[in-house]
DNA sequence: CCTCGTTGCTTGCAATTGCAAACGCGGTGG
DNA sequence: CCACCGCGTTTGCAATTGCAAGCAACGAGG
């Protein structure tokens, strides 16, 4: 894999640091990196990691993202409509809501889960025989719909009837 | 030196996989990269290139950025919280199952704003030594938290008792 | 002519990435 | 009992990153 592709990247960086007028040194003191490093990276001879392509970017004043972006090594958007990127990604909740919003959704997708196999292909996995199969009698609801994790139910509804939780949280030492 | 801080970004890949439910040859697989290459990454005795980061972010079906940003690689950006904008448009749950989390994310951020977001809200700096976000503290209800409309809870709720049909807890004692 | 000062590029070299192969552990089944 | 399977980890190795040092070229000034 001597082929380095990487070329559009390091006339990106290139064009940007000619526009900026600087010389090819002032951004690599600027950057942080080696003169002949980033003499390499601007003709393609070197895929610079995150990290340089980081320093890169804030020696040229220019976002990372759009280095990034140059580089391949990030989607303008994501192209997915993924919930759980999104819940992830959000700051706005704690990591307990987070890990709530995760348990639901997971949960919404397996039970949806019990007709499609979807692309997901989850072979193996059956260390335990305890079939799940969501049709269980116990807990469908009249519509057969969103019988919801307990698990999620105990944690928000407090008020609700004390399910005897003995594996809802196996490392809580209640002090 | 081998200058093992780089635990950050492992931490969280390894937690973003357990959450995810799937083994580390699973992700490795997923992502294309080797299995232990990756035991190395999450246990922080390898910095992973941007592109294997890449990867692995696909791999874990979470976005790039979550983990430049983890990575410390890029700055915090504001990426607004598109939760809702994903939830809206996933196509994979019913339109049930999309308005029960609209409503609960609702209610988190309703539930944030009134309160004292102090405590891990935003900044999801790892900046916590004992880490075990698992379902464990789930339990949360401190105080008047979570209030969570008791309407949408008795929609959702057709079945009083909580069956235990599966863990919702992503709580698996690997090891 | 010779000496600076600047530009960008080429050359070895230590350190690191990333992987294939192999290991120990625990569970399942013959 | 031992074979089998999957789990995460450890161990050598090729390939690569990234740098210090050094090179050739252009211009300014004595």
């Amino acid at each position: 894999m001597a082929l380095p592709k990487v070329g559009s990247i390091g006339e990106y960086i290139r064009e940007q640091r000619t526009h900026a007028k600087i010389s090819l040194r002032q951004l690599a003191a600027a950057a942080g990196v080696s003169n002949p490093y980033l003499s390499q990276i601007e003709r393609g001879l070197r895929k610079p990691s995150a990290e340089i392509l980081n320093q890169i970017a804030k020696g040229l004043h220019i976002s990372s993202q759009a280095l990034y972006v140059q580089a391949g090594l990030i989607e303008e958007r994501e192209p997915d409509s993924d919930v759980l990127a999104a819940i992830r990604a959000d700051h706005l909740i704690t990591e307990r809501q987070r890990q709530v919003l995760i348990d639901i959704y997971e949960s919404f997708r397996r039970e949806n889960r019990n007709g499609a196999p979807d692309e997901e292909a989850q072979t193996s996995q059956k260390a335990h025989p305890a079939p799940e199969p969501q049709g269980s009698d116990a807990n469908i609801s009249p519509e057969g719909e969103t019988p919801l994790p307990k698990g999620y139910l105990a944690a928000l509804k407090p008020y609700a009837a004390p399910v005897d939780s003995e594996n809802v949280t196996p490392e809580s030492k209640e002090g």
